[in-house]
DNA sequence: TCTATATATTTAACATGTTAACAATATGGC
DNA sequence: GCCATATTGTTAACATGTTAAATATATAGA
Protein backbone atom coordinates (compact mmCIF):
# COMPACT_ATOMS: atom_id res chain seq x y z
CA UNK A 1 0.00 0.00 0.00
CA UNK A 2 1.73 3.08 -1.37
CA UNK A 3 1.09 6.44 0.73
CA UNK A 4 -1.48 8.50 -0.82
CA UNK A 5 -0.21 12.21 -0.58
CA UNK A 6 -3.52 14.45 1.46
CA UNK A 7 -3.14 16.98 -1.61
CA UNK A 8 -5.34 14.90 -3.79
CA UNK A 9 -8.15 17.19 -2.33
CA UNK A 10 -6.58 20.45 -2.05
CA UNK A 11 -5.91 20.72 1.47
CA UNK A 12 -2.58 21.68 2.09
CA UNK A 13 -2.45 23.82 5.23
CA UNK A 14 -0.45 21.14 7.58
CA UNK A 15 -2.34 22.60 10.76
CA UNK A 16 -5.30 21.87 9.80
CA UNK A 17 -4.25 18.43 8.35
CA UNK A 18 -6.48 15.99 10.30
CA UNK A 19 -3.68 13.18 11.45
CA UNK A 20 -2.80 10.09 9.09
CA UNK A 21 -5.83 7.99 10.15
CA UNK A 22 -3.81 5.15 9.86
CA UNK A 23 -1.45 5.95 13.02
CA UNK A 24 -4.91 7.25 14.72
CA UNK A 25 -4.93 5.64 18.60
CA UNK A 26 -8.90 5.63 18.45
CA UNK A 27 -9.30 3.16 15.22
CA UNK A 28 -5.92 1.53 15.93
CA UNK A 29 -8.02 0.61 19.18
CA UNK A 30 -11.15 -0.66 17.51
CA UNK A 31 -8.90 -2.67 14.97
CA UNK A 32 -7.25 -4.59 17.71
CA UNK A 33 -10.31 -5.10 19.47
CA UNK A 34 -12.13 -6.37 16.65
CA UNK A 35 -9.31 -8.70 15.49
CA UNK A 36 -9.70 -10.46 19.61
CA UNK A 37 -13.17 -10.62 19.16
CA UNK A 38 -13.32 -12.22 16.08
CA UNK A 39 -11.48 -15.20 17.55
CA UNK A 40 -13.89 -15.18 20.28
CA UNK A 41 -17.10 -14.47 18.87
CA UNK A 42 -17.95 -17.49 16.77
CA UNK A 43 -17.73 -19.79 19.79
CA UNK A 44 -19.90 -17.33 21.63
CA UNK A 45 -22.25 -17.58 19.01
CA UNK A 46 -21.88 -21.60 18.95
CA UNK A 47 -23.18 -21.28 22.82
CA UNK A 48 -25.50 -18.79 21.83
CA UNK A 49 -24.56 -15.98 24.24
CA UNK A 50 -23.30 -12.65 23.05
CA UNK A 51 -20.36 -11.07 24.25
CA UNK A 52 -22.05 -8.33 26.30
CA UNK A 53 -24.14 -11.52 27.78
CA UNK A 54 -20.68 -13.05 28.54
CA UNK A 55 -18.88 -10.49 29.97
CA UNK A 56 -22.15 -10.30 32.81
CA UNK A 57 -22.31 -13.41 33.50
CA UNK A 58 -18.53 -13.92 33.82
CA UNK A 59 -18.36 -10.69 36.10
CA UNK A 60 -21.47 -12.06 38.61
CA UNK A 61 -19.70 -15.42 38.76
CA UNK A 62 -16.21 -13.97 39.65
CA UNK A 63 -17.57 -11.39 41.98
CA UNK A 64 -20.39 -12.41 43.34
CA UNK A 65 -23.91 -10.58 43.83
CA UNK A 66 -23.28 -7.16 42.25
CA UNK A 67 -25.83 -4.39 41.69
CA UNK A 68 -26.37 -2.78 38.56
CA UNK A 69 -23.91 0.37 38.85
CA UNK A 70 -20.82 -1.88 39.84
CA UNK A 71 -21.77 -4.25 37.24
CA UNK A 72 -21.55 -1.29 35.08
CA UNK A 73 -18.42 -0.35 35.31
CA UNK A 74 -16.75 -3.42 35.72
CA UNK A 75 -18.02 -4.85 32.34
CA UNK A 76 -18.07 -1.51 30.98
CA UNK A 77 -21.50 -1.84 29.94
CA UNK A 78 -23.71 2.01 29.55
CA UNK A 79 -26.47 1.69 32.23
CA UNK A 80 -29.25 1.71 29.30
CA UNK A 81 -27.81 -1.04 27.71
CA UNK A 82 -27.15 -3.36 31.03
CA UNK A 83 -31.19 -2.86 31.11
CA UNK A 84 -31.50 -4.41 28.26
CA UNK A 85 -29.23 -6.95 28.85
CA UNK A 86 -30.01 -8.14 32.20
CA UNK A 87 -33.59 -8.46 31.06
CA UNK A 88 -32.67 -10.55 28.39
CA UNK A 89 -29.95 -12.71 31.10
CA UNK A 90 -33.27 -13.37 33.26
CA UNK A 91 -35.67 -14.06 30.53
CA UNK A 92 -33.10 -17.11 30.22
CA UNK A 93 -32.79 -17.99 33.27
CA UNK A 94 -28.72 -16.77 33.65
CA UNK A 95 -29.27 -14.67 36.77
CA UNK A 96 -32.16 -13.10 38.47
CA UNK A 97 -32.57 -9.48 39.54
CA UNK A 98 -33.61 -8.67 43.35
CA UNK A 99 -34.45 -5.21 45.04
CA UNK A 100 -31.49 -4.15 48.19
CA UNK A 101 -33.30 -3.88 51.27
CA UNK A 102 -30.87 -1.08 51.91
CA UNK A 103 -31.33 0.75 49.64
CA UNK A 104 -34.47 0.46 47.45
CA UNK A 105 -33.02 1.97 44.26
CA UNK A 106 -30.50 -0.59 43.93
CA UNK A 107 -31.11 -3.69 42.10
CA UNK A 108 -28.57 -7.03 43.14
CA UNK A 109 -28.08 -9.24 40.33
CA UNK A 110 -27.61 -13.02 41.35
CA UNK A 111 -25.92 -15.89 38.96
CA UNK A 112 -28.30 -19.01 38.94
CA UNK A 113 -27.08 -22.40 38.89
CA UNK A 114 -28.08 -22.23 35.00
CA UNK A 115 -26.08 -19.35 34.78
CA UNK A 116 -22.74 -21.28 36.52
CA UNK A 117 -24.04 -24.25 34.21
CA UNK A 118 -23.18 -22.16 30.49
CA UNK A 119 -20.33 -20.81 32.54
CA UNK A 120 -18.58 -24.20 33.11
CA UNK A 121 -19.60 -24.86 29.32
CA UNK A 122 -18.02 -21.67 27.37
CA UNK A 123 -15.19 -21.10 29.98
CA UNK A 124 -12.84 -23.90 28.18
CA UNK A 125 -13.47 -22.68 24.71
CA UNK A 126 -12.50 -19.30 25.70
CA UNK A 127 -9.54 -20.58 27.37
CA UNK A 128 -8.26 -22.25 24.92
CA UNK A 129 -8.79 -19.50 22.34
CA UNK A 130 -7.27 -17.05 24.84
CA UNK A 131 -3.87 -18.87 25.46
CA UNK A 132 -3.50 -19.62 21.61
CA UNK A 133 -3.27 -15.94 21.33
CA UNK A 134 -0.93 -15.40 24.52
CA UNK A 135 1.58 -18.12 22.47
CA UNK A 136 1.14 -16.06 19.30
CA UNK A 137 1.17 -12.66 21.03
CA UNK A 138 3.60 -13.30 24.10
CA UNK A 139 2.49 -13.39 27.48
CA UNK A 140 4.82 -10.79 28.85
CA UNK A 141 3.67 -8.53 25.75
CA UNK A 142 0.15 -8.69 26.28
CA UNK A 143 0.85 -7.85 30.08
CA UNK A 144 2.76 -4.66 28.78
CA UNK A 145 0.05 -4.06 26.22
CA UNK A 146 -2.57 -4.49 29.24
CA UNK A 147 -0.76 -1.97 31.76
CA UNK A 148 -0.05 0.49 28.81
CA UNK A 149 -4.00 0.62 27.82
CA UNK A 150 -4.70 0.32 31.76
CA UNK A 151 -3.10 3.30 31.91
CA UNK A 152 -4.59 4.83 29.05
CA UNK A 153 -7.60 4.66 30.20
CA UNK A 154 -7.42 6.01 33.25
CA UNK A 155 -5.48 8.73 32.75
CA UNK A 156 -8.23 11.46 33.32
CA UNK A 157 -9.05 9.65 36.91
CA UNK B 1 -10.58 -2.67 46.03
CA UNK B 2 -10.10 -5.72 47.39
CA UNK B 3 -9.76 -9.20 45.21
CA UNK B 4 -12.64 -11.09 46.07
CA UNK B 5 -12.03 -14.88 45.72
CA UNK B 6 -14.05 -16.88 42.49
CA UNK B 7 -14.95 -19.24 45.16
CA UNK B 8 -17.66 -17.30 45.98
CA UNK B 9 -19.91 -19.26 44.03
CA UNK B 10 -18.82 -22.54 44.79
CA UNK B 11 -16.50 -22.40 40.92
CA UNK B 12 -13.43 -24.51 42.50
CA UNK B 13 -12.09 -26.27 39.41
CA UNK B 14 -9.28 -24.27 38.16
CA UNK B 15 -9.40 -24.95 34.31
CA UNK B 16 -13.37 -24.09 34.24
CA UNK B 17 -12.59 -21.01 35.67
CA UNK B 18 -13.30 -18.02 33.29
CA UNK B 19 -10.17 -15.28 33.50
CA UNK B 20 -9.46 -12.56 35.49
CA UNK B 21 -12.02 -9.71 34.15
CA UNK B 22 -9.61 -7.50 35.02
CA UNK B 23 -6.71 -8.83 33.20
CA UNK B 24 -8.93 -9.48 30.01
CA UNK B 25 -7.40 -8.26 27.26
CA UNK B 26 -11.18 -7.19 25.06
CA UNK B 27 -12.56 -5.41 28.32
CA UNK B 28 -8.94 -3.32 28.30
CA UNK B 29 -9.36 -2.69 23.87
CA UNK B 30 -12.78 -1.56 25.44
CA UNK B 31 -11.72 0.45 28.45
CA UNK B 32 -9.29 2.21 26.90
CA UNK B 33 -11.04 2.82 23.43
CA UNK B 34 -13.98 4.63 25.33
CA UNK B 35 -11.65 6.63 27.49
CA UNK B 36 -9.92 7.94 24.67
CA UNK B 37 -13.34 8.69 22.57
CA UNK B 38 -14.89 10.28 25.62
CA UNK B 39 -12.44 13.50 24.59
CA UNK B 40 -13.05 13.42 21.27
CA UNK B 41 -16.95 12.94 21.51
CA UNK B 42 -18.23 16.06 23.15
CA UNK B 43 -16.06 18.05 20.61
CA UNK B 44 -17.72 16.02 17.79
CA UNK B 45 -20.89 16.60 18.94
CA UNK B 46 -20.65 20.07 19.22
CA UNK B 47 -19.89 20.18 15.59
CA UNK B 48 -22.75 18.06 15.03
CA UNK B 49 -21.44 15.48 13.63
CA UNK B 50 -20.77 11.28 14.53
CA UNK B 51 -17.54 9.14 15.46
CA UNK B 52 -18.39 7.19 12.46
CA UNK B 53 -18.97 10.34 9.63
CA UNK B 54 -15.61 11.86 10.95
CA UNK B 55 -13.37 8.45 10.36
CA UNK B 56 -15.43 8.32 6.91
CA UNK B 57 -15.42 11.69 5.19
CA UNK B 58 -11.29 12.11 7.05
CA UNK B 59 -10.15 9.22 4.95
CA UNK B 60 -12.16 10.12 2.26
CA UNK B 61 -10.10 13.54 2.17
CA UNK B 62 -6.67 11.90 2.92
CA UNK B 63 -7.24 9.17 0.56
CA UNK B 64 -9.08 10.57 -2.47
CA UNK B 65 -12.05 8.47 -4.10
CA UNK B 66 -12.89 5.32 -2.65
CA UNK B 67 -15.35 2.98 -3.49
CA UNK B 68 -17.42 1.33 -0.98
CA UNK B 69 -15.25 -1.62 0.25
CA UNK B 70 -12.07 0.00 0.41
CA UNK B 71 -13.63 2.52 2.98
CA UNK B 72 -15.06 0.02 4.94
CA UNK B 73 -11.37 -1.82 5.22
CA UNK B 74 -10.17 1.46 6.10
CA UNK B 75 -12.26 3.20 8.32
CA UNK B 76 -13.07 -0.12 10.15
CA UNK B 77 -16.78 -0.31 9.49
CA UNK B 78 -19.01 -3.16 8.92
CA UNK B 79 -20.85 -2.71 5.13
CA UNK B 80 -24.38 -2.51 6.56
CA UNK B 81 -23.35 0.20 8.86
CA UNK B 82 -21.53 2.31 6.12
CA UNK B 83 -24.38 1.91 3.54
CA UNK B 84 -26.32 3.95 6.65
CA UNK B 85 -23.51 6.58 7.18
CA UNK B 86 -22.89 6.99 3.70
CA UNK B 87 -26.52 7.92 3.47
CA UNK B 88 -26.70 9.65 6.21
CA UNK B 89 -23.27 12.10 4.66
CA UNK B 90 -25.00 12.40 1.42
CA UNK B 91 -28.27 13.73 2.94
CA UNK B 92 -25.88 16.18 4.61
CA UNK B 93 -24.44 17.03 1.57
CA UNK B 94 -20.46 16.16 2.92
CA UNK B 95 -20.50 13.46 0.14
CA UNK B 96 -21.26 12.15 -3.59
CA UNK B 97 -21.67 8.62 -4.51
CA UNK B 98 -21.38 7.56 -8.11
CA UNK B 99 -21.60 4.45 -10.29
CA UNK B 100 -17.75 2.95 -11.10
CA UNK B 101 -17.75 2.82 -14.26
CA UNK B 102 -15.58 -0.27 -14.74
CA UNK B 103 -17.46 -2.22 -12.39
CA UNK B 104 -21.38 -1.57 -11.87
CA UNK B 105 -21.44 -3.01 -8.67
CA UNK B 106 -19.16 -0.72 -6.98
CA UNK B 107 -20.45 2.77 -5.39
CA UNK B 108 -17.00 5.39 -5.77
CA UNK B 109 -17.58 8.04 -2.35
CA UNK B 110 -15.79 11.65 -3.29
CA UNK B 111 -15.95 14.19 -0.52
CA UNK B 112 -17.54 17.41 -1.34
CA UNK B 113 -16.82 21.51 -0.31
CA UNK B 114 -19.25 20.95 2.34
CA UNK B 115 -17.18 18.06 3.69
CA UNK B 116 -13.65 19.88 3.26
CA UNK B 117 -15.49 22.77 5.12
CA UNK B 118 -16.42 20.53 8.32
CA UNK B 119 -12.92 19.02 8.23
CA UNK B 120 -11.33 22.13 8.24
CA UNK B 121 -13.81 23.06 10.88
CA UNK B 122 -13.13 19.90 13.15
CA UNK B 123 -9.22 19.36 12.62
CA UNK B 124 -7.81 21.74 14.43
CA UNK B 125 -9.82 20.73 17.68
CA UNK B 126 -9.09 17.18 17.04
CA UNK B 127 -5.44 18.20 16.84
CA UNK B 128 -5.33 20.06 20.02
CA UNK B 129 -7.20 16.81 22.06
CA UNK B 130 -4.81 14.68 20.32
CA UNK B 131 -1.71 16.67 20.92
CA UNK B 132 -2.78 16.96 25.07
CA UNK B 133 -3.29 13.17 24.86
CA UNK B 134 0.60 12.91 23.51
CA UNK B 135 1.61 15.13 26.15
CA UNK B 136 0.27 12.71 28.82
CA UNK B 137 1.26 9.69 27.31
CA UNK B 138 3.97 10.31 25.65
CA UNK B 139 4.47 10.44 22.06
CA UNK B 140 6.94 7.47 22.19
CA UNK B 141 4.87 5.32 24.27
CA UNK B 142 1.93 6.19 21.99
CA UNK B 143 4.21 4.54 18.91
CA UNK B 144 4.88 1.59 20.99
CA UNK B 145 1.08 0.67 21.53
CA UNK B 146 0.44 1.87 18.29
CA UNK B 147 2.64 -0.38 17.00
CA UNK B 148 1.05 -3.47 19.51
CA UNK B 149 -2.00 -2.73 18.18
CA UNK B 150 -1.38 -3.18 14.57
CA UNK B 151 0.26 -6.81 15.51
CA UNK B 152 -2.60 -8.04 17.29
CA UNK B 153 -5.07 -6.86 14.44
CA UNK B 154 -2.74 -8.49 11.89
CA UNK B 155 -1.97 -11.64 13.97
CA UNK B 156 -3.99 -13.89 11.83
CA UNK B 157 -3.16 -12.12 8.28
C1' DT C 1 -23.05 -17.91 -25.30
C1' DC C 2 -24.60 -20.01 -21.10
C1' DT C 3 -24.01 -21.06 -16.66
C1' DA C 4 -22.18 -21.60 -12.18
C1' DT C 5 -19.68 -19.09 -8.99
C1' DA C 6 -17.74 -15.06 -6.90
C1' DT C 7 -17.91 -10.25 -5.50
C1' DA C 8 -20.05 -5.55 -4.09
C1' DT C 9 -23.65 -3.50 -2.01
C1' DT C 10 -28.05 -3.31 0.18
C1' DT C 11 -31.79 -4.79 3.21
C1' DA C 12 -33.65 -7.02 7.28
C1' DA C 13 -33.73 -8.16 12.06
C1' DC C 14 -32.07 -7.81 16.29
C1' DA C 15 -28.47 -6.39 19.95
C1' DT C 16 -25.80 -2.72 21.65
C1' DG C 17 -23.98 2.20 22.05
C1' DT C 18 -25.13 6.93 23.13
C1' DT C 19 -27.41 10.93 24.92
C1' DA C 20 -31.30 12.95 27.16
C1' DA C 21 -35.20 12.77 29.93
C1' DC C 22 -37.82 10.52 33.47
C1' DA C 23 -39.26 7.99 37.80
C1' DA C 24 -38.17 6.37 42.20
C1' DT C 25 -35.55 6.53 46.20
C1' DA C 26 -31.80 8.62 49.39
C1' DT C 27 -29.62 12.17 51.72
C1' DG C 28 -28.45 16.40 53.88
C1' DG C 29 -29.84 20.74 55.70
C1' DC C 30 -33.53 23.43 57.65
C1' DG D 1 -40.92 16.08 59.12
C1' DC D 2 -40.00 18.94 54.75
C1' DC D 3 -37.57 20.30 50.85
C1' DA D 4 -33.89 20.77 47.50
C1' DT D 5 -30.56 17.98 45.57
C1' DA D 6 -28.17 13.79 44.32
C1' DT D 7 -28.18 9.03 42.96
C1' DT D 8 -30.02 4.62 40.75
C1' DG D 9 -32.26 2.58 37.32
C1' DT D 10 -35.44 2.78 33.36
C1' DT D 11 -37.36 4.44 29.05
C1' DA D 12 -37.07 6.80 24.63
C1' DA D 13 -34.98 7.86 20.28
C1' DC D 14 -31.68 7.34 17.18
C1' DA D 15 -26.97 5.60 15.39
C1' DT D 16 -24.11 1.74 14.94
C1' DG D 17 -22.66 -3.33 15.32
C1' DT D 18 -23.59 -7.98 13.78
C1' DT D 19 -25.18 -11.85 11.12
C1' DA D 20 -27.85 -13.64 7.41
C1' DA D 21 -30.20 -13.17 3.25
C1' DA D 22 -31.20 -10.72 -1.01
C1' DT D 23 -29.91 -8.15 -5.23
C1' DA D 24 -27.03 -6.77 -8.90
C1' DT D 25 -23.04 -7.25 -11.48
C1' DA D 26 -18.50 -9.73 -12.86
C1' DT D 27 -15.89 -13.48 -14.11
C1' DA D 28 -14.30 -17.99 -15.32
C1' DG D 29 -15.18 -22.11 -17.62
C1' DA D 30 -17.87 -25.52 -20.44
Amino acid sequence: MTRQSPETNGITQDALLPRDTRRSLPIALLRAREAVMGHFRPMLALHDVTEQQWRVIRILAEAGTLDASEMSERAFILAPSLTRIIRSLEERGFITKSKDAGDGRRILLQITPAGLKIINEVSPDSRTIYTALEQRFGRERIDILLDMLDELATLNK
